[in-house]
DNA sequence: AACTATTTATAAGA
DNA sequence: TTCTTATAAATAGTT
């Protein structure tokens, strides 16, 4: 089998957006696992804490963190608040919970408030019949 | 100038946290700035989009982002909503604006129906005195 | 920080 | 997609 066959072997590539899409998805596959590894081999040899997140063209996420990507991310948010729209997209998101339970009392209270008032015309009415039919104890009453 | 002098050239190294204090911090040195550069050039050439933290022993942080690396935080975070304390309470912060408007609004919801509440006590009291006073005339208005 | 012998990563090709 | 191979690139140990 191993005859004297020569690849080409590896070549020095331009540093620009790769043309050839079939040659970027083979590349994207090889360089995003080399960058985890990279990754990887950094915390193990150094002890540092690690978060990477990669967002491919087609908006897939691949992401790697040490010793937990969420907690390196928070650390991370907590010395650097996030400036952008987004960030209060995500924190109106997180609020919603908390605001739909609030807006639930709302709703059930305004209905509780819908009622008395009917219980309120109701007196009114009461009163105007009373007043029609009996005078003066209306005043009486208030 | 250049004599034959030959260094052991690079060696294998063991997977595992360095030891040797002044050789940790070299290769932390070099391989952050390896790291960083891979992540560039995975970016460049597959038009991808990358965050990475680095949080050294000592705490310091080294972050690289394109295209912008909060950007790219707020895309990963807005999938994946992080778990912790200290996210908690970066969102609460934000949230307390509108939750204390909320509030403020149920508070005088609250006193609204508190008011209709004593109006509807009012009708009782009627109902009562007249039933008391005049006797049928309660069945009329139900 | 610079050097260099090696290891490691990877572009092409099969 | 996975494997192979030639070569580029990164880096451990040294100076």
């Amino acid at each position: 089998m191993l005859n004297g066959r020569k690849g080409k072997g590896r070549q020095k590539i331009e540093m620009k957006k790769m043309g050839n899409e079939s040659n970027l998805q083979v590349t994207f596959s090889k360089r995003r696992s080399g960058l985890f590894k990279k990754a990887s081999e950094f915390c193990t040899l150094c002890g540092v804490d690690v978060a990477l997140v990669i967002f491919s063209p087609s908006e897939k996420v691949f992401s790697f963190g040490h010793p937990d990507i969420d907690m390196v991310i928070n650390r991370y948010i907590s010395r650097v608040p996030l400036q952008n729209n987004s960030s209060m997209q995500f924190i109106e998101a997180h609020c919603n919970t908390t605001l739909s339970d609030l807006n639930a009392q709302l709703t059930q209270m305004n209905n509780t408030l819908d009622n008395e008032k009917k219980r309120g015309d109701e007196l009114s009415l009461l009163r105007k019949a009373t007043r029609l039919s009996f005078g003066g104890l209306v005043q009486l009453m208030g």
